[in-house]
DNA sequence: AGCACGCCGACT
DNA sequence: GTCGGCGTGCTC
């Protein structure tokens, strides 16, 4: 055997920083990105072959067992930006793998073979002359002969069943892969302004890799943008991938996507579908029968043959950073594989991240804005409203309590937005002022006045409403500040005639609901709707003309670096539900604090102003986009063990690489029963970051502190809990 | 992450 | 006398 290949470098799909020899099985050389089943401790586990290696011959290896994959599972970009994204991220190889890849070909099942995707008549068949029986077999073998290969698609329905009655009598045969037929022309969209037109003019210029930062204030038409940026490659049979943030986004995109390019071109990929599903569409998307894949997160690593353009909407937005296992920015990542791919990328965003703006200041990005409002509706106006005296209702104030009422009477809808579920943040002692928290959280319990249950929104902790307080034994227990569920109350006494709806997760349970909402909103006059973040994305409610949002000041506070930013985009994004069609819109913003020179400028309803401001700061303070940010965060039952851990990985740091401080307690300091801390590692660069972590982290690893500690890196943090 | 081995409390 | 708690150590 030569000497290279006597054994196969395995990445196992287990959460280990290590990759693992196994002797070569019987089947012969097998490419890197194989999946294959190898025996692994008492068990045996899935992993990818990365390469042979030269192994010492003393040592014995385990041998693979089975060879699940005639061809590689990923093409080979997508291999690179797994290995990439693992190394930037500082994350184990196997499980990189194991998170990118559809539930079921992580767990060893075999590919499944594509659908088919067009017939032809079957070699022998060809050359006969036509002797079928019936009108409709007639009619299905005049479509054959014509063209080599019909798809699927452009089979009548009412030759379905004869078709599949001919297959089986041979005579017609299935074809999998794609054949390119004739171009297609898709029906033409409607009209473009001027500046619509202008960024999708240089969008289809766009030759190899190049980032472009698509900011268009809302109602500007960004999606427009989108779909004719990638109706020519669609045209020549490319393919095109959009990422979304959320589940709750895809539909009405995809329906959007369907009937502009066909319905069969386009799908969904979203962690709501069932593993089948999901499986299914990811094989149509690899084997190029499908030409868009509208998804989240996870969607960025369907293998896509002929990508030709990704689109990353609402760019800004936190949900692309994986909070969990494989901490990796979607939004990041897809830049990166359209690197590897050479292809375009458009982030598109009204409210752009710090990160992209400073980008695209820097020329990383090209820049392309879209300033005016695609239909003519003029942008809401916004107004502080000081809450200093004023006399509050369930957190509402008079000015605002007003502003609803007249829009109810002029027969329009009113949307209120608060970042808060639940009745009461809070329940605290009258008598004492005790807050009671969640035993294994630093979190106050939230009020659910419907379930009548105490509930920490951190962990599934839950009690009834205490007898007496904890701490005083006084029976005087009474809720502090407000949750949408009062919201809502408050608003029933007073608008006794309206209908009133409340989005937040407590609302909505199954997956449609909120469509379902939408819709109902839409076909109501005079209504309000009360709702989180839920009600801020993305969904159009041409009869709202009045925005409040209820506390402005939440994100003015927060230890998070990036709570302003947030806050920012947040208020516009909600912003631009108001107003859209032909009705001017206005936008409310009730505070404590009318001064504060971000409010004062945020009320001036453009994005980029205030946001400089904040990159100003930013710069000043060192910290992202200016320079890395890493964060080590450690938990443990006991505290002593947490800053054990942080102390010795801050001994054994490389010096002079990056500046570390800490160990700081986490934000929330107990959390599901652990205590957290963290070290703050910071660096003048990327580059700098990531060569100072290459040589840390295989030293703090092997600490003998780190043992019954659980710790994370979190490489360019978004959300610092 | 699993899964086993390994020493100390309340039960048939 | 056992059943079982989770501490700690390993996985080619």
């Amino acid at each position: 055997m030569n000497a290279e290949t006597n054994c196969v470098q395995v990445a196992v799909m287990v959460p280990l920083r290590r990759i693992f020899s196994y002797a070569p099985p019987p089947e012969g050389h097998l490419q890197p990105g194989i999946r294959v089943r190898v025996p692994f401790g008492k068990g045996k586990r899935v992993g990818i072959v990365l390469g042979y290696a030269n192994c010492p011959p003393d040592i014995t290896l385990k041998t693979i067992e089975q060879v699940l994959d005639v061809h590689p599972i990923l093409p080979v970009a997508l291999q690179q930006l797994i290995q990439f994204g693992a190394a930037y991220y500082h994350h184990p190889l196997g499980d990189a793998w194991a998170t990118a890849l559809p539930t079921l070909l992580r767990q060893g099942r075999p590919l499944p073979k594509p659908a088919p995707w067009g017939y032809r008549l079957s070699a022998t068949e060809a050359r006969t002359a036509p002797r079928q029986p019936g009108k409709l077999q007639q009619a299905l073998r005049e479509l054959l002969v014509t063209t080599s290969v019909v798809p699927e698609a452009e089979i009548p329905k009412e030759l379905r069943h004869i078709l599949r009655q001919a297959i089986r009598c041979g005579w017609i045969e299935t074809v999998t892969e794609v054949i390119p037929s004739k171009p297609v022309v898709l029906p033409s969209s409607h009209r473009l302004n001027a500046e619509q037109e202008s960024a999708v003019t240089q969008l289809r210029m766009a030759k190899g890799f190049k980032a472009w930062l698509l900011e268009g204030v809302t109602g500007s038409g960004k999606t427009e943008v989108y779909l004719e940026a990638i109706r020519p490659h669609l045209e020549s049979g490319a393919q095109a991938l959009i990422l979304v943030p959320e589940i709750g986004l895809t539909p009405q995109l995809v329906e959007r996507c369907q009937t502009r390019f066909g319905e069969h071109r386009v799908a969904a990929l979203h962690s709501a579908q069932g593993d089948g599903e999901r499986l299914r569409i990811w094989v149509a998307a690899a084997t190029g029968q499908l030409q868009v894949i509208v998804g989240t997160r996870s969607a960025l690593f369907v293998p896509l043959p002929r990508l030709a353009m990704i689109i990353v909407d609402e760019e800004h937005d936190p949900s692309f950073k994986q909070q969990n296992g494989w901490h990796y920015s979607a939004r990041d990542l897809a830049i990166q594989r359209a690197r590897l791919e050479n292809i375009p990328i458009v982030l598109g965003s009204a409210t752009p991240s710090l990160e992209s703006l400073y980008n695209a200041q820097k020329c990383r990005y090209r820049h392309l804005e879209l300033r005016q409002r695609a239909t003519s509706a003029d942008l809401p106006k916004m107004t502080i409203v000081p809450l200093r005296r004023e006399n509050l209702q369930g957190g509402i104030s008079s000015t605002l309590l007003t502003a609803c009422k007249e829009t109810l009477e002029a027969g329009n809808q009113v949307l209120l937005f608060l970042n808060r579920r639940g009745y009461a943040p809070a329940i605290l002692c009258h008598d004492c002022g005790h807050v009671v928290q969640c035993p294994r959280c630093s979190a106050p319990m939230t009020w659910h006045l419907q379930q009548e249950r105490l509930r920490c929104h951190h962990c599934s902790h839950e009690s009834h409403w205490p007898q007496v307080c904890p701490a005083c034994r006084s029976a005087a227990l009474i809720t502090a500040g407000q949750g949408t569920e009062q919201l809502e109350e408050v608003l029933r006494q007073r608008f006794p005639q309206i209908s009133i709806w409340r989005i937040d997760r407590d609302t909505l349970h199954d997956r449609d609901a909120l469509t379902t909402a939408v819709s109902d909103i839409r076909r109501n006059r005079a209504a309000i709707l009360v709702g989180t973040q839920m009600l801020a994305k993305g969904h159009h409610f041409p009869a709202v003309t009045l925005v409040g949002v209820i506390n402005t000041d939440q994100g003015l506070f927060s230890a998070d670096f990036r709570a302003p930013e947030r806050l920012l985009q947040t208020v516009l994004q909600v912003a631009g539900r108001a107003g859209r069609e032909e009705r001017p819109g206005r936008v409310l913003l009730q505070t404590h604090l009318p001064e504060h020179p971000l409010l004062q400028s945020l009320a001036q309803g453009d994005y980029r102003p205030p946001a400089q401001a904040l990159l100003d700061e930013r710069r000043a303070a060192g910290l992202p986009p200016f320079g890395s940010l890493t964060l080590l965060r450690a938990e443990a039952h006991q505290r002593w063990r947490v800053d054990k851990f942080l102390r010795a990985a801050c001994q054994c740091a490389p010096p002079a690489l990056v500046e570390i401080s800490g160990p700081t307690p986490s934000l929330m300091e107990r959390r599901a029963g652990f205590e957290r801390a963290e070290l703050w590692i910071q660096a003048p660069s990327r580059t700098q970051m990531q060569k100072a972590l290459k040589l840390w982290l295989p030293q703090f690893a092997e600490l003998h502190s780190a043992r019954n500690v659980r710790w994370t890196l979190d490489v360019d943090p978004l959300l610092i809990t």
